[in-house]
DNA sequence: TACAATAGTTGCAAGGTGCAAATATTGACA
DNA sequence: TGTCAATATTTGCACCTTGCAACTATTGTA
């Protein structure tokens, strides 16, 4: 009755898993933290970076810059950051966090260890090591120009051209009549 | 000046290759398609398995039961699937593909295993294959019972009581003033 | 002084998500 | 047979996220 999930998209399976992590993550930020996963991502940027500027946050974190923005007048209202203008340039500011900030970016990270770990269960301590870098070389290369740039190409042109795929059988149509 | 994704959650890196997978996925399916991508893992899912009730679809596309619903909807509209009640259950129906959404879902596929291959293109076969098959693993253990349970006895318990945490040190925090 | 570029904020509208209530049908049972 | 709980699916709705676009403030340059 369990489908397996070999055969799927990958592209599915990823997106499954991701999901599941985020969906427990973020829960659990939120109950024990009153945090989103996102507010936590940009705490925990700030703590490991202190003094780093909106532009440079937004990007490692990957979020929109309205996104960054309201995130960081969130943390602020909290009293998890503080900002500080910058010396040289009046339009920046720079990020700090807070000793309180500090104290809640730990709480997170341990929740965080503890959540991966569960996560990774299945897996032998290689097998999550392995796994780990491919993801961190998937991971790069995505962000990359390179990959970007193909990604554009593949939008604009038909690399579709290979019409030659069979009548595709896939699956024995599995009867699901099994009431 | 680029920040290495080593050593970052990974929890984040796998969002973000997930995130990145299903922005192309479905940039493309839309453009030509018409189609969003969780409209191509239905009508995948129907393909598969000519007859599938709704619940069954459900759960398998991991989508909620109204998504799903609407989703159904939509696909019978563009005429690309088609309902048939169920001979022995009057609430239930069950879903085919048409010629048409045959057609469209050999086109899907196409695109998809286009998107994959570069996607992974930075792996060699070997590693494509490992990162497969450690994805399959954690993607059945996420949706095990057991998995479940001990994710909420994670959220009611305290796990955390592991305080002896250092005040940690993690980065030396680089001067991001690089100008 | 003027103008283009950069930093960050805010308004807003579009779309996704999921709960909860509604409808239809079935099955069990008194 | 009438009633009621359970199952299957749909729809309404309200909440939230996302991201564009327009706006303010400041800088550098000519």
């Amino acid at each position: 009755m369990e489908k397996p999930f070999t055969q799927e998209r990958l592209t599915f399976r990823l997106d499954l898993l991701a999901e599941e992590a985020i969906r427990a993550n973020d829960g659990i930020f939120q109950s024990r933290l009153g945090l989103k996963i996102h507010e936590v991502r940009v705490l925990r940027l700030i703590g490991r970076q202190p003094g780093i500027i909106f532009v440079e946050l937004s990007r490692q974190a990957s979020l929109e810059r309205s996104q960054t923005s309201r995130i960081i007048q969130g943390l602020i209202r909290q009293g998890l950051i503080r900002r500080e203008n910058d010396a040289a340039d009046a339009r920046r500011f720079r990020l700090f966090t807070t000793e309180e900030g500090e104290r809640t970016r730990h709480k997170a990270k341990r929740l965080s260890d503890a959540l991966e770990t569960l996560l990774m269960a299945p897996l032998q301590t290689a097998e999550e090591q392995v796994f780990d870098e491919l993801l961190a070389r998937l991971s790069s290369w995505v962000g990359s120009d390179d990959y970007q740039r193909r990604l554009a190409a593949f939008n604009t042109d038909d690399d579709t051209t290979d019409d030659d795929t069979p009548p595709d059988q896939e699956d024995p149509p599995a009867a699901t009549s099994a009431d």
